[in-house]
RNA sequence: GCCCCUAUAGUUUAAUGGAUAAAACUGCGGACUUCUAAGCCGUUGAUGUGGGUUCGAUUCCUACUAGGGGCACCA
């Protein structure tokens, strides 16, 4: 709709003779002003010398019975054009919602594109931090949001198997004769490796011979016990991805990506990087930014030079990619333009495509600091165990038949919507008070408003109420006025990159309906407006369901 | 020291350069007791400071203040 107002405006423009300019077409926040609203008049007025309401008055008269949704255009204020539409699209667009069901919110924009979406990316050998959660959640949102465009898309991890950090937990495990098939040991086990490093001395060199054995792969004892980490890391991380609804395409591992990155390297060290200090550097003062070391003095390879191999692999699997992009804390965002400016100094075909880095912000929380070295962190598994420990009662208390998969579902979709409601890269400040309440602008509560909703679709049945469109109330709902603009706010937040908007808007739409559900009786047999009602819910249901979805949340038909 | 990011109500967050800055939490008040009260209705309360650009600035530019991050062998 947005689009074919903007298309008759630029029409009305060329038949009024007038120049075109760059107007917008957007929602006015008070829905007295209508439906849609345009500047147009007053970014043209001071061009073409005139008054901005007189222009308006022009557009008015040339827009006028152009578009067919349209009942009423009216000017407003400085030189608004507002637009009212007509009952009938309103009630078309609950028709469509319903007929198009899993499909209500898709659309094409991405449908040229192939996309490598790089997300998650723990160090197998650290606890997984709850912000390591956020890249995961905000990751996972905006995978849903390319499919739903029609992206060709592909899901990458890239997990750290191999380093200082690795090689800090196989001292830990070797020294301190913790277990590497138990994931609490393997915590431990890292914590013990820092604390033993920065006190430096012999332990530091101990652990440094460690790495330098493990990138080597000459001590059997020492690869046993990688080896088994990784393996208790990895499983344990693979059933968290399954209860936050993550599954991957595929995998690279620093291991693999490591002896790529060097040799591309070595190859370029004259033209592309040089030599000082005994390491490998990239000097990224020529573009503005600064220097990095890719090859340490030790001859093995830091994350900047596993990132060109990890590149590399990419390119090798996916030859048609248009969009890279990898979503990591917001720490790493001046690293990723250097790496990206290597990228193109190495590869120039590399220019003619999309090198994205999102950077998520810093997760903190409202009870105090965290540290991952001291071991004292809130561990994303822990905080997901607290919030089912806290919707248990409620959750067995609720009309679901499971109910250890409900509480799965509301704790999973309280934490990923209180860390998508603000817009990425903002830090975090996760109040564990509030997102274990479940009340206000929750996760649970969009999902509660869609059980309602399944809820009366039950009940309307039973009623013997069928959903039809013959008898339409005179005055649109308010609910009405969000259901159409589901497909602009899954378009704006798939190329803002930002989920929130999204969020934003189930809130309202959610709002909008437990208003209406206060306000009218929805399932009752001897109400003519019965089976308007009803197909209104169904399709705020599927809005709902269908969003949720995009969010990486579950819709759960009853609690 | 240099670079990047951020600053909105008591708190946590919204607002593609537009009209009266939108919610939630907290506080206070209320309705129904009819389809799920994890709900609904009402109410108090905000754009860090100074300039600039613009018909119009929370939004763009600039200086300052405050906070966070980064700046060579971690990821």
């Amino acid at each position: 709709m947005k689009s074919i107002l903007e298309e008759a405006i630029k029409n009305a423009l060329t038949e009024l003779g007038l120049d075109h300019v760059d107007f917008v077409v957007e929602h006015p926040s008070d829905m007295a002003h209508g439906d849609y609203a345009t500047n147009v008049a007053m970014v043209l007025a001071k061009k073409a010398g005139r008054n901005p309401r007189e222009l308006a008055e022009d557009i008015i008269a040339a827009l006028d019975g152009k578009v067919a949704a349209v009942a009423q255009l009216e000017l407003a204020g400085p030189g608004f054009i507002n637009v009212h539409l007509t009952r009938d699209f309103f009630t078309e667009q609950i028709v469509y919602a319903n007929k198009e069901g899993a499909q209500w919110g898709s659309n094409d924009i991405a449908s040229e594109t192939e996309v490598v979406l790089e997300y998650t990316s723990p160090n197998l050998f650290k606890p997984l931090h709850i912000g390591n959660l956020v890249g995961n959640i905000i990751g996972e949102s905006l995978t849903r949001l390319f499919e739903n465009a029609g992206a060709t898309l592909y899901r990458l991890n890239y997990p750290s198997d191999i380093g200082p950090v690795v090689a800090k937990g196989v001292w830990g495990l070797k020294y301190r004769g913790l277990n590497p098939d138990n994931i609490e040991d393997l915590g431990r086990a890292y914590v013990a490796g820092n604390e033993a490093y920065e006190a430096g001395g012999a332990q530091k060199e101990e652990i440094d011979a460690v790495n330098r054995a493990l990138y080597a792969g000459d001590d059997d004892a020492l690869n046993a016990l990688r080896a088994r980490g990784i393996a208790t890391s990895r499983a344990r991380l693979a059933e968290i991805c399954t209860e936050l609804g993550t599954h991957f395409d595929f995998e690279i591992l620093e291991s693999e990506s490591g002896p790529i990155g060097s040799e591309i390297v070595k190859k370029h060290v004259d033209d592309v990087f040089e030599v000082s200090d005994g390491a490998v550097v990239y000097r990224g003062e020529q573009v503005g930014l600064h220097t990095r070391v890719f090859i340490n003095s030790q001859g093995l390879p830091t994350y900047e030079a596993k990132d060109l191999g990890n590149f590399t692999i990419k390119q090798k699997k996916y030859p048609n990619w248009t969009h890279s992009i990898i979503v990591t804390g917001g720490e790493q965002a001046e690293y990723f333009k250097v790496l990206y400016a290597s990228i193109r100094a190495l590869w120039p075909e590399a220019k003619a495509k999309n090198l994205e880095h999102i950077p998520t912000g810093f997760l903190t929380l409202t009870t105090g600091k965290m540290s991952s070295r001291k071991g004292n962190v809130l561990t994303g598994e822990s905080l997901l165990a607290e919030l089912k420990e806290a919707v248990q009662e409620r959750a067995a208390a609720s009309r679901a038949e499971d109910v250890e998969k409900l509480a799965s579902q509301l704790a999973v979709g309280a934490l990923k919507f209180q860390i998508l409601k603000q817009k990425v890269g903002m830090n975090i400040v996760f109040d564990k008070g509030r997102a274990l309440s479940f009340e206000g602008d929750s996760g649970p509560y969009v999902q509660y408003t869609h059980a309602r909703i399944s809820s009366l679709i039950q009940k309307a049945d039973a009623e013997g109420i069928t959903a039809h469109y013959n008898t339409v109330p005179d005055t649109t709902y308010a609910i009405e006025k969000f259901l159409y603009r589901f497909n602009e706010v899954t378009s704006m937040a798939l190329e803002a990159r930002e989920p929130h908007h999204l969020v934003t808007y189930l809130l309202e739409i959610a709002s909008a309906f437990n208003t209406f559900y206060a306000q009218e009786k929805i399932a009752d047999a001897d109400d003519a407006y019965a089976p308007y009602k009803l197909a209104l819910t169904q399709a705020v249901g599927q809005t709902i369901k269908n969003g949720l979805w995009m969010l990486g949340i579950e819709a759960p038909e009853r609690m």
